[in-house]
DNA sequence: CATGAATGAGCCTTCATTCAT
DNA sequence: AATGAATGAAGGCTCATTCAT
């Protein structure tokens, strides 16, 4: 018992060890151009042993891959407040989007770049990722719409429009924008009161 | 002269053949995995050949982003401010922009994920495309702040939230979401009305 | 025209300087043991080089067995005669399978024990090889059966029996037997007498 | 005493248990491609326990020869020479052996291609198996001669055409020749029947 | 002794680049 | 200027071997 969980445990973490040091690796010299050499010294193991817990390299990025998608769940999964003023809850459920990406920033610059990329890995991106995300959100956004909170939107445009913003700024600030990086907070903001403003007007039929 | 010229006219030719080629097959396997014998055979010439046009594959990618850059550049000369009903300015703006994109589609595909790479083009990439568009972009809202068209909200901010929520759509298209490709219209016309209903406010504080 | 035959055939000599450098290197060492690297010293040319005439070292050891295949073809065509003194015709057939067999020597010592291990090249081997050596030879001994030549004995045994004492007497020479080294054509004519000694009778009848 | 004993007694047990598995292991892949790690699996120990018994990979196949070669010997001894008819005699041995090929073909498999690539196993196969071999047959070739029972011939050659027909006949075997393989008994009686036919008249020669 | 994770030397193969024709 | 064969540096991956537990 006690021998084989702290084997168990070893191993993991001799596996998040690599999986860190690719992470690091991987977004600073890109997934491509870097070595499995690089990833190893990272790791300060051999690069044997980055075979014995990886197959491939094509293997840790979508090891990667998947410790983005379990992440990016478990954020989504926290994100149930939606009571209370419209523009407030939009101007948070975008922040907390945000947030959850900039959390993982290191991870998407490796994943993002190799998902528009490589078609194999685009596919499993979305099956894993994104898709869940927008069908979560429909989802919200349909009870909030039938609730009479929302003007009649088709809810997968309002989903994509959001969600691309999010994401639109997210790209600025890994394409090196400074201004975004300072500032994201504010420009997040701004979208948020955008958002709320427009869409809120739904459910208070003038009167 | 005349024969200068000719000559001149045929090295142009050759270049954008294989300009034209290379953007196609990196868009399709990607820069880091597509082979400069591939972009050759695309161009119908020898792999030697290129190099006499290009002096690395490296070149080859800057000559891409430069290609984009000019091409934005003469997009961006296009969009004239216009006058008129703000909302339908802005939406017209959001529009064109991403008209603009996917106009590119395949040079953004190839030069995107590289910008997000690779930190030396990432520079070249903010100095000659993404600079250029926000100064202009800014000094646009600012006027239109100064004119009372406009609530008083930091134009960087401004700038940033609609250049990246038209980025962020193109991104989703680009990740190969179904739904953003076939119904981008629709999103952006929605991101127009959002934009326009939130900051279209400036101008009506006349009680 | 000129041209093309010119480059045809520098590029046949190309390949033929690396079936040479890779048969000696092969058959050296063995194939398993020997580095790409070694053939292409042997050759005289770059490894990279190696690897625009073959595309891996597996299809290097298949050119072998295909340059063995086509060169026993050959030996085998011009083993016609088959007339005279019964025991002369077989004494002559061994000797001239057997010499057969040591021109090829190198090529032998680099595909013999690959065809004993590679279960792949094995069945190649027989398609190619030994099946087409065996119908002929089945097909020259109903012959001479026929023709009451020969005793009333399955062809097939002849045929492994006779085919079996060259071949052994042949490996016993790659093991480095020196005595079967320096007195194959000895060894060889013994064997021949013993054949037809044995099987010379038949068309004798007891008187 | 007791305790050393079963020490001993199963040492030489994983000994063999290891030999077992690497002899198998070795026969259907080839000892080169085998990895040590199949050879550990097959045998149901870890690799390291490998290593505890055999200092290396080519200590390993060397153990396999030692064990071949004391087969055969032992095989060997028990080849009393038999008195009566010659043919029979002659018949006699080499079915015999063919059988003792046979008994052993897995381990030949794995040594006999080996011993044609590896010039330093070459020698101690030679030393230990092939040389034994001849120079007991030789002898008793060199006996029969002395009894009048044998024409006057070269024993080594004798030797070399009667062992080397057995080899052939066997490597034709493993060569996965079918019809080898089903019939090797009568190929066997029949190259016997020559044999005899053609050295026994030695001892008749009364006229 | 058994274990199996760690090691790292080494090899096959790729492909950007060069250069003689 | 065009060609494409030659080049060789470089990297992903394997696997025999070691050694701490």
């Amino acid at each position: 018992m006690t021998k084989d969980m702290y084997q168990q445990k070893r191993e993991d973490l001799r596996r998040e060890q690599i999986l860190g040091a690719a992470t690091q690796v991987f977004s600073e010299r890109g997934f491509q151009v870097a070595k499995m050499q690089d990833v190893a010294n990272a790791a300060g193991v051999s690069n044997g042993t980055v075979y014995n817990y990886f197959r491939s390299k094509d293997e840790l990025l979508l090891a990667l891959l998947a410790q983005l998608a379990e992440r990016e769940q478990r954020a989504e999964q926290m994100e149930q407040l939606k009571t209370g003023d419209l523009g407030a809850v939009m101007a948070a459920q975008l922040q907390r989007r945000f947030k959850a990406l900039q959390a993982q920033k290191e991870l998407w610059r490796v994943v993002l770049p190799e998902l528009m990329v490589n078609p194999a890995l685009r596919q499993r991106g979305f099956e894993e990722i994104f898709g869940p995300i927008f069908k979560l959100s429909e989802d919200t956004f349909v009870g909030m719409s039938k609730a009479g909170k929302l003007r009649k939107l088709k809810a997968a445009h309002m989903v994509r429009a959001m969600a691309g913003s999010v994401l639109g700024v997210f790209v600025l600030s890994l394409l090196g924008d400074e201004t975004t990086d300072l500032e994201s907070d504010q420009i997040l903001a701004l979208l948020g009161q955008t958002f709320a403003a427009a869409f809120a007007g739904g459910n208070k039929p003038k009167k």
